[in-house]
DNA sequence: ATTCTATTTGTGGAATTACACAAATCGTTC
DNA sequence: GAACGATTTGTGTAATTCCACAAATAGAAT
């Protein structure tokens, strides 16, 4: 091969495609940064399950991405220009391939795939994939222009959103239109706290995770200094708080294997259904990061604004507690005793309710046997004069333990 | 006997008794209207446990007024100005007696005691103790009336307490002292709400029942339009919080039983040390007492301070929740299945957080089958996407279900 | 009328919880 | 150190709750 092939303009890149695949004798597909289908060669119909399932779906399917990754080629194209080969992993119907990774300046702009069905790529034909993805270059830049022209409109439009600045619930529809987005029936906005000021380079790889996540769908998304905010769609999810939920902590999980990013804080709001509620949405998954930052240890659990609890009120309810110079007769009492006697009866009150009355778990959690915790709360009901079969009666008391907390 | 031998004055109580027991040839004592010894003859040892107990606590036991009452001597002895005759109760040591009251135009202002220790009055005695009533009766006015000047120091003094009017601590012992009322070191405020308007004849009932009731002390007590209020020492009382709302039921009930008064709604306070809190007691009753006013259903069984929960809030719950535009997720969900399909799963879930998260109770509430509720349950899970062993979850439910029972 | 699904009720066994009692432990007081 | 009371833990049994399954019922859709 003296001549390079690849050295003639070509006016798509689904022509491109066809042109390598010719060359090398094998299905070729290219991908941008974040595995979305770009083109892929049609001459050859010879295939595997993964490829069909990627042109299907114009995208590569999540698990391929996740089997990829695992295995160690996804950050070797990430780190090298050089092709990497793939050994067939069955379980999600992956045939061997090669693949080459698309390079402007540092960046990865986009990948080729050949696919070995019959034959297996020689040294020369990988040098002459290697080229082919040099050739792509180009093009891929100016689609990356375009994309980063509509991307621009979608922050401005998710801004427009977060902060009510559009008033008919018609006006934001027309504009998810513009903007090709369809606009979802059920959403929820969520929150990521990141532990430092996030910058170009993080916001690629989240940008990459987010698109790779395929559900549930983020229509939109963006920065804000610390903060990461998604707009996510929840249509068609028999249970979208769930869904919502388990997106939240996967978002998490996968930062810190891909990225090792640690200690995001994450917050969701509840589920909405009327798209002029987005800014409500908003505050709501931001008074989740705040009660997690008021009390670090209670809500690490905490996630969903519905979740939340006696704390969607805290705010009130300090400042009430305040002006009313707050105290609770059977706490002081339980406080007056442990102090006395060395014992721990108000923390283990406060277990117990935290632990929603559950005699086993309380008992676990404070690492004391059932029956020590049956006898405490004997002694509790005694000495503070509490019916712990009065469910008003616990919420006083779990408030006023949570609110004298905050106190210190 | 032919000269009355009362006409002549005499200088105290105590020497009348003596006189009137010679002449009856048994032991007599003298009380007020509310039970509290004024005199007793000491000339005749004889005597029964009851008539002992009296003089040693100066006044009428507890038990042998509620048997008097019971027995229908009282009510009598309010009734007519006839000598009445009270047969041996044995169980609470009260021998053969005879009793008469001491009127003054048509209100009685004490009674005296005659013991039938071994032998019986005949008519003439009888008439003999009825005219010694009479002869009482200046010498009780008196009394009254220096009773009632002392009573309006009470009165001018506890509203004092009550509108924190005094500034230190110190004064307001002093002030107690002064009145001779031993400073609580516990005490309680409780308020009555009556349906009418207190007039002076019930006025005069309350307070024979508050001085009749001797655990605990009703140190002061004063009315205000339809409403009753108790200033309540509750020292030496290993459960002061369970003395004082065991009082309140019995007053209600009391009240019912010898005066026909129903409806009375109470509420009393927190129990505190400090004397300068009497204000903001009387302010946590009074709350109890409005929060059973909005929510008549939920807070029937509600008396204390300490078992009202959110309902300690609920104002500013009310008012955040109303600017916020408070909507529940998980709420909205049931509300619209219970609709669709004619079920009650809000309801249901109300219920069953009413009763403490207690299958059993909730379901006996709703008068359905254990498992209906538990079906009902999994229901409520799936649909409304709530986890019921999350207190946080559960407190939220529960509240915004009584924040939406109150905008209607 | 028939089919379907959602709901209600019943049954029985496994799992869990409640409770009483005894022994051990620990700190305090005398 | 003896005695005491409060606390912790262990043991066993009774009571209750949980769960799975089946049958009966009701209501809606076809």
């Amino acid at each position: 091969m003296k001549n390079d092939p690849f050295r003639a303009s070509f006016d798509s890149l689904e022509e491109f495609a066809d042109m390598v695949s010719e060359v090398l004798h094998c299905p070729i597909t290219i991908e941008d940064a974040n595995h979305r289908l770009l083109a892929y060669s049609t001459h050859d119909d010879r295939t595997d399950p993964a490829r069909i399932a990627t042109i299907i779906g114009r995208r590569v399917p999540e698990k391929v991405i996740n089997s990829l990754w695992k295995e160690g080629v996804i950050p070797s194209l990430l780190n090298s220009r050089e092709p990497v080969r793939v050994k067939t992993v069955d379980e999600i119907g992956l045939g061997n391939r090669v693949a080459v990774s698309i390079w402007k300046n540092d960046e990865v702009l986009g990948f080729i795939w050949a696919l070995e069905i019959e034959k297996t790529l020689g040294d020369e034909e990988m040098d002459c994939l290697k080229r082919a993805a040099d050739a792509t270059k180009n093009k891929l830049i100016q689609l990356q222009n375009r994309k980063n022209k509509k991307e621009e409109q979608y922050q401005e439009f998710f801004w427009q959103l977060l902060t009510s600045h559009l008033s008919s619930n018609e006006e934001i529809i027309n504009k998810f239109h513009a903007l090709q987005i369809s606009p979802p029936t059920l959403f929820g906005v969520a929150v990521f706290q990141f532990s430092k000021e996030l910058g170009r380079e993080d916001e690629k790889q989240i940008a990459y995770l987010l698109k790779t996540i395929q559900l549930p769908k983020i229509l939109l998304h963006t920065i804000d200094h610390q903060q990461l905010i998604l707009f996510i769609a929840l249509d068609g999810n028999q249970q979208p708080v769930n869904k919502l939920n388990a997106f939240c902590e996967l978002f998490v999980v996968k930062m810190k294997e891909r990225f090792g990013i640690e200690s995001i804080v994450q917050g969701y709001s509840s589920v909405y259904c009327d798209l002029g509620k987005v800014e409500k949405a908003y505050k709501e998954a931001r008074t989740v990061l705040s009660v997690k930052r008021k009390f670090p240890s209670e809500a690490t659990e905490i996630h969903g604004y519905q979740s939340l609890g006696i704390y969607k009120y805290i705010d009130v309810l300090i400042e009430k507690a305040g002006t009313d110079q707050n105290e609770n007769y059977s706490l002081k009492r339980l406080q007056e005793y442990d102090k006395k006697n060395n014992t721990d009866l108000v923390e283990t009150l406060e277990v117990f309710l935290n632990k929603d009355s559950n005699v086993h778990e309380a008992a676990n959690a404070l690492n004391v046997h059932t029956n020590t915790l049956n006898y405490r709360l004997k002694r509790i009901s005694e000495i503070g004069e509490i019916n712990l079969k009065d469910p008003n009666q616990k919420i006083s008391l779990y408030l006023d333990l949570k609110l004298e907390k905050f106190k210190k």
